[in-house]
DNA sequence: TGTATAAATGAACATCCGTTCATAAGTTTG
DNA sequence: CAAACTTATGAACGGATGTTCATTTATACA
């Protein structure tokens, strides 16, 4: 899966595309939006909290937390039994509010 | 894969979240990011002239570009041997154009 | 009518994703 | 230390996605 030669041509270039498929493509997901969305507002939530805001069930919640971590989208810290995340990758939170201001959705 | 219930509190109601997850999925790839790009200049392209500018095979291309008409993001015309394809939903432009514009990436 | 050209299609396949479930691992507290 | 709590992990599974290949359909043109 990699870019096109042509693309560099465009005013995006390769490494720019790349950077927003990637962005894309690990936000692209209802929860994982609202996610961000959450940790935009709250600095940091323990995945319980997340869990109870979100209404989305534990062990899925961490599957996509720690999906989200890798990729490098969120930071985590323990606090005692919790574990907090946080947004490592603010650029997200941007790319969201960005869409979100379309007035056209 | 369905919207969590709390969603809806936060500042992208339930909706909007999910035209953008929408938006960002089928978006969320290299050829098709470059294909959007080249009809937001070129008004129409046929299937070989998109395959050539982006050096991306013949049937691999039409199935990413059928894929996107059933999604609704381009149209298609037959003219003579040839069919062009364009944009439809234009907002994914605007979706691109306002990442491209994203100082940070 | 036959041949060349353009594009779509469908099978096959590997890979990735989202989800659920059961279980493990780390931490606190009694 | 045992029990309770919080989170992570890994297997398993169905379903979607990306790709390749061979074939088919549609059109033009000789």
């Amino acid at each position: 899966m990699t870019m096109p030669a042509a693309a560099a041509d465009l005013n995006l270039t390769t490494e720019k595309m790349e950077k927003v498929a990637f962005i894309l493509k690990t936000t692209a997901h209802p929860t994982r939006i609202a996610i961000v969305q959450l940790l935009a507002q709250q600095e940091s939530l323990s995945v319980t909290e997340i869990s109870e805001k979100l209404r989305v069930e534990q062990s899925l919640l961490s599957h996509h937390l720690s999906g989200m971590k890798l990729k490098g989208i969120l930071s985590s810290h323990r606090e005692g039994k919790n574990i907090y995340y946080a947004l490592k990758m603010h650029e997200v939170v941007d790319v969201i509010q960005c869409l979100a201001a379309c007035t056209f959705l």
